[in-house]
DNA sequence: TAACTTACCGAAAACGTTTTCGTGTTGAAA
DNA sequence: TTTCAACACGAAAACGTTTTCGGTAAGTTA
């Protein structure tokens, strides 16, 4: 067993300098062709790696991005952090992952933990909890300190910072836009809170959609859940009840569970009532039927954010201390309306 | 934008040595109250923390876990993690995710990378490539510089380290015996290429569970899937050519397929053929039928394998150079047969 | 008064790098 | 022989900590 070596022993070892090893190491023109390649050979056969440690010690600098977000088990997310790790990864850089559980405290207990020094910036997605009471402090005090922060999809705009975000309420207007077209008259909304910010910025496209076609709004056709555990009463009696045409689910999970009920009441999808969910996912390629869905890119949005965060860390190299104005960014990324059975 | 303060600064600004800053901070008696209060003061008004990477070069460790998984986009790798993450963060650990994309040269990257410095142990699950090459270099090497490592699911036999798996081939044996006990008599086997160890496993306890019970082994019933995308005329074929009551298939995705494939040939789940998955996902619980499953119930192999890391590293603070002989276990998560609507 | 504690604090080493600067040796030019 | 440049290398600082050791002043004891 044993461990791994360093320039001092590498210098001891040879008789020479520490200096001089290092300076072999990288090629100095400095060093004498001899020596150097003496020390290149040794270095070689103990496999010297430098000290990553050290490393980021001496340079300021890490190499390395933290994430915060909600949940890993969440096929969105999973697959931001693929996109993420995919860029980060090509630039040299490796990641940190810290879930914060939807809970504000893990939220905050997590960035201080890795403002610390460990990353170079932060690439977020907020908690349910920390949008629900709107306190950011944490985020502006880890840019207080000079660390660049991009937030993704559940973002806030009480932080100027560099963003990357679907646009929610557009792409609800699609999606509605195409059902009204197909004839759909009575279209219902089945939403998260409104605290959530895509929720909400969902629901205004939805809204929209019916003003602009002159359609009815009934705001007794808009159902917010809470959880996802008992919400299946709540859908059911909104499927009895109102003779609905269609509907738009935010997520993937509020709509498998309204096919689900749907059959249970003897309704077809898509012939009797048609089913559009947000968030792309698996279930949506595997349910039975197939879930039409407004697909959010995980993956791009995942490698844009971190595109913006490497370019703001290694642009602050050059920068310095030259206070000149940041100018944030905005990044939307297109969505797509991917047709499957749930609709016709 | 205040840089972060240093113990230096603080010295400087109170007029004393770095050493009483550092000593005050840590409640040290050599410091009058005096001097201690003072500090202390201004270094919360300052919003002091001391530096990760500082204490790490010191320390020697990093308080961060390094996790080598194939793919994140993915339930059950993304529940292991979620694991992990969990036990670490109580032990103040932090986690970097690398991921190979089941590709050996991505998984090699990774853990030079990480092994330099970065992280005091390692979590992996083996690449489709590396368990197809059997090239465990890099295990080794990571090993014998005392980085402890936790291998999970996707192992190998030829590495002595610890290991945390779910037993295979007793999971799928107990499957395959409930099928039978229902009265089936002709049971298919959907799997992957028997380089991946769990494959292999599984193919294993299906095979000794037809010998133990005296029915007929047939290969043609053992149909091994390379890719997902091309598996639909395959599974077809399967279903159509042979009057098959069950199949055990080792993924959700391939069980999920071949229901698909069945009501298209107008056979009915579970009525005219019962289907068994391994991994309970997501896909599972919302599919139609619901799909009944083996759980692999991975919070817990991840919560197993970092409490084994961290044991491990922890271990190694007293352990010191005294070569005793180091003992590896490898634990069993017991798995569960989730019954839904798939068998009857 | 001399010797000895005690309380309080600072210098410096250590972790592993990189880089600047200084220094000694050699050979050639003057 | 003197001067100077080129060459080859080492010392030391720096990044931010913690900790050991040493030292000074005051107070206590003989």
């Amino acid at each position: 067993m044993k461990r791994k070596v360093t320039l001092k022993q590498i210098a001891k070892e040879l008789d020479v300098s520490i200096s001089t090893v290092s300076k072999s190491l990288r090629d100095s023109s400095e060093i004498s062709e001899d020596t150097r390649l003496k020390v290149q050979a040794f270095a070689k056969l103990y496999n010297y790696k430098p000290n990553n440690i050290a490393l980021s010690l001496k340079n300021q600098r890490t190499k390395t991005i933290g994430i915060i977000i909600p949940e890993i088990v969440h096929h969105f997310f999973a697959t931001v952090i693929s996109g993420i790790e995919q860029i980060a990864n090509e630039n040299g850089y490796t990641v940190i992952v810290c879930l914060s559980n939807e809970s504000f405290t893990k939220e905050v207990i997590n960035m201080e933990m890795l403002a610390n020094g460990s990353i170079d910036g932060f690439i977020i997605s907020l908690s349910k909890e920390t949008q629900f009471k709107g306190d950011f402090h944490h985020i502006t005090e880890v840019m207080n300190q000079g660390m660049p922060v991009v937030m993704f999809d559940r973002i806030t705009n009480e932080i100027y910072c560099d963003k990357v975000i679907i646009d929610d309420k557009h792409a609800a207007y699609d999606a509605m836009q195409m059902l009204i077209d197909k004839g759909k008259k009575k279209i219902a909304l089945v939403t998260t809170e409104d605290y959530v910010s895509v929720g909400k910025l969902r629901t205004d496209g939805y809204t929209k959609a019916l003003l602009d076609n002159d359609l009815l709004f009934d705001d007794k056709l808009i159902i917010k859940i809470e959880d996802i555990e008992n919400c299946e009463i709540k859908i059911g009696k909104l499927i009895e009840d109102k003779a609905i045409d269609a509907i738009l689910a935010v997520n993937e999970l509020f709509a498998v569970t309204i096919i689900k009920m749907a059959s249970k009441k003897g309704l077809k999808v898509p012939e009797d009532l048609s089913v559009i969910a947000f968030t792309d996912g698996i279930i949506s390629q595997y349910s039975t039927p197939t879930i039409t869905t407004v697909s959010q890119n995980g993956i791009k949005m995942g490698q844009k954010a971190a595109k913006m965060l490497i370019e703001r860390i290694e642009l602050e190299d050059y920068d310095d201390d030259e206070e000149h104005v940041q100018h944030y960014k905005t990044e939307i990324i297109e969505t797509q309306l991917i047709l499957r059975e749930s609709t016709n």
